[in-house]
DNA sequence: TGAAAATATGAATAACTGTTCATATAATAG
DNA sequence: CTATTATATGAACAGTTATTCATATTTTCA
């Protein structure tokens, strides 16, 4: 692992980008099958009104911090007519989301 | 993964520990290996002075720090008579920071 | 005991950020 | 074209946070 200031500026970035209640909220909620199918490898695609009532945001605010999102490279979008579809960008979210998960789980042990 | 409000807000919090440029570099710090040795899985511990030399800020800054990521459950310390060795907790540490510092090289693609 | 070294602490400030509210843009259907 | 639906944007405010400076605490050693 090579670094320096700017690669340091960066991941600082990016982490700030998670490091947020509601941000963390609305990957979840791309993350999490609410479809009620198991384990489905699939990409999971909601638009920003679903995303509002199931984080239980205004639409405001889901679109601000989904630009956000967007813009650290968590999400991608996909506009169908009006609507506008958001799902995870890539593995490593899901992967700094699970170690943060787990990190936090080992924490509550020490309570 | 389960989730609900009081863990989200956990990690949160833990991920605002580690968004933030000086705690990255003393991170870095712990977990690089300076001495010259090649990848070796030994405990790197260092006190407060040198991290704050090999960083390059205040040794107050340094300590403020050291205790926001202790208390954030990053980093461990050990008293040895007037120092304190600090070292990386466990090894989520590890993969919070790899993960992230591959979403960064990644994301370099797209410039 | 008293000086020196290592670390921690507290207050103060400047900069940043999440949220809300009101409004703007864009696409579709009638 | 107009109304409607979906989303984005901008300004403003409140709360948070990183950094600095000065000082306190703790341990060792002479």
């Amino acid at each position: 692992m090579y670094t320096n200031d700017k690669i340091v500026n960066k991941m600082q970035d990016t982490l700030k980008v998670a490091a947020d209640a509601t941000r963390l909220k609305i990957l979840f909620c791309l993350l999490d099958e609410l479809s009620s199918k198991d384990n489905s490898e699939d990409l999971i695609e909601k638009c920003v009104n679903d995303i509002a009532l199931q984080v239980g945001c205004s639409q405001s605010l889901v679109s601000h911090q989904l630009k956000v999102l967007k813009d650290g490279g968590f999400v991608k979008s996909n506009k169908v007519g009006t609507k506008i579809y958001y799902s995870l960008k890539d593995e490593h979210v899901r992967q700094i989301m699970h170690i943060t998960y787990e990190h936090v789980l080992e924490g509550e042990e020490n309570d």
